[in-house]
DNA sequence: TGTACATCAGTGAACGCGCGTTCACTGATGTAC
DNA sequence: TGTACATCAGTGAACGCGCGTTCACTGATGTAC
């Protein structure tokens, strides 16, 4: 029984967005058709009519996942006004409840090392998202325009990318809290005391 | 046949060296036995009288590669003597050449998200390799029992996983390798500007 | 030290299972006239 | 606007494949006496 137009969109759009948290959850490879199924329970056959293949699926489904981290990150960036909008994104990503909740957080620590071994279709979306994750950052420490603020934004996300990583795989719980606040609050005091290091150099 | 003590005990070392670096290279769900038989081309059957199971092996492959990782950074700390050792460990760390041998590489980014679902055993031997790491860090920050020295080590580790993560995705040459070079470049201005930042608090 | 026997590392075929993908089929949707 | 037909979303069984694991078997090693 063929569907209408707008309920195929709908089909699709929910297969994507299902799988989107799957992956993020149990992993690529670790997730089967079986695992996904999209909203209304959609039988095996019938996903390809919407995708050529999982690989496709998989570069759908991490670029709407980077989407979503960087809306919820501007979205946060907006919120808090008496400091930065570092300070709002900061206390999103490098929490106890981001760390908990793979499915619905950041790709990139979500998939990390499967991604990098994947084909440059998926690596190529999961790029702009990091890149428009930057520029995000930047603006906070000055514009994302300046070079020293762009560079600021990737030493961050690289330093949040890292803790989260670690928080996620570390048994030792206090350890793991410790991680994310030692990062959060060394993001905040050097976001709080622009250009000091450079020129301490010897 | 059967082989002597000695020769067994170099057979296992040698299926858990090669698939420390096939794990790492090409991911622990998606190397299988056929991809990894160790040393002298042992067959599928072979393996059971080395391990219990695949998941055995993975736990013992990671923690041997925890063990080269920091064997590798001690080594680096301490040729280097003009500056720090830090200098040596993010020298041989946030490198091109890292970001293109995972096989040979950290553990912690090449297997990042896959150990982050993994059975505990294999997090807990995971665990002491990064404790061990963050201590030897924090000896460079001024001595592993420091309370700030141990923060600072926790950060600069996460910054090194996040760069090297991030380097290893991302799809343009030029950016990937200015990851690497602002984490380094940061945590070395940030390593020779002791506690600037905390001082400038508002 | 020499002999008899138990141990167990290595062999390779076989197992069930879930994977990604293909297929013929269905019937409501959308289009041509 | 009404009818006739082509399209194609969804169905569910089936495909080949490689996985992790088990098994009966082999023969040299190591041990008991």
């Amino acid at each position: 029984m063929k569907k209408s137009k707008a309920e195929t969109a709908q089909t699709r759009r929910g297969i994507v967005k299902t799988a989107s948290g799957d992956f993020r959850e149990r992993g690529i490879d670790a997730t089967g058709f079986s695992g996904l199924r999209g909203a209304g329970g959609l039988p095996l056959g019938g996903f390809y009519r919407h995708f050529e293949s999982k690989a496709q699926l998989v570069a759908e489904a991490c670029a709407a996942g980077m989407d979503s981290l960087v809306t919820s990150c501007e979205a946060a960036a907006s919120k808090v006004r008496k400091n930065s909008g570092l300070e709002g994104v900061l206390a999103n990503y490098l929490s106890t409840k981001h760390r908990d909740n793979r499915a619905s957080g950041c790709p990139l620590v979500a998939l990390g090392s499967e991604l990098a071994r994947g084909p440059e279709s998926t690596r190529s979306a999961v790029s702009e998202g990091v890149i428009a994750l930057i520029d995000l950052i930047a603006q906070q420490y000055g514009g994302a325009r300046s070079k020293t603020a762009r560079s600021r934004a990737i030493v961050a996300l690289s330093t949040m990318v890292g803790a989260l990583t670690l928080s996620r795989l570390i048994v030792d719980q206090n350890l793991s809290a410790a991680i994310l606040r030692d990062a959060h609050k060394h993001l905040i005091e050097g976001f709080l005391s622009p250009v000091t290091s450079s020129r301490a150099r010897s």
